[in-house]
DNA sequence: CTGTATCCTACAAGATACTG
DNA sequence: CAGTATCTTGTAGGATACAG
């Protein structure tokens, strides 16, 4: 890579799987699952309450797919009653820390946002 | 904020506005428009083609909802016939380089998100 | 308590046709 | 070229009931 190429350059034709990958862990869902289970291991219905409003298939569905991609552990408790319990897993934390960045980047950038809306808003 | 908290504790319940503007500007389609921006500004017939397969109703869309919240501008270059320029903005940039970042974290976490898939699916 | 299983609906997105 | 308008369809997500 020669010194004229833009820094954007090296990420031309962002490899698919990585798409997918991040379409998977940072849908609506997902981002509130991680933010919770970031502060500490949460139970199932615990995490519901947590995270208002969502439904029970949601969030098993949410669940499944972030444990299957290893971004969270399901570790059972017990049985009779079955106790389950998820943590963030070490490959989730390293993402959390990216998801922060870009939070930051809203509250930083909000003001700058809306000045745009209110400009696009007033052209119609 | 005591020297026992977390780090994650400073972003507790993250405002609803943050996570709307997100949920705006990390869509499918955006993520992609924003890419090829990024590179060069565009016109909307090449943009379409730059990003396969996308229909004119969400590129359309897409455009103006990035236009809207201030990520990339619409610059009117000549008319009869007329010719439309979309280039990245300053704001967009600086989000692009957040999701630059999760590029580069999906491409260095694969080989751990692929094990961990496997693992989940043979537990079936 | 921790889920599955069904049914249902609302909205996102595709196909197609048309316009300045 | 750069869209708008209309119609249709696919699917994520909600409501509800039930099970281990």
């Amino acid at each position: 890579m020669t010194d004229t190429a833009t820094p954007h350059d090296a990420l031309l034709r962002v490899a698919p799987e990585h798409r997918e990958l991040l379409d998977q862990v940072l849908d609506k869902w997902s981002l509130r699952v991680l933010d919770e289970l970031c502060e500490r291991p949460l139970r199932f219905n615990e995490l519901r309450r947590a995270v208002p409003v969502v439904t029970q298939k949601s969030l098993t569905t949410t669940l499944r797919r972030l444990e299957r991609n290893g971004m969270v552990d399901r570790v059972v408790l017990s049985s009779r009653p079955v106790a389950v319990e998820y943590r963030i897993s070490r490959l989730g934390r390293t993402i959390q820390d990216l998801i922060d960045a870009l939070y930051v980047w809203s509250a930083d950038n909000m003001a700058d946002v809306e000045r745009a809306r209110e400009r696009f808003d007033a052209a119609e």
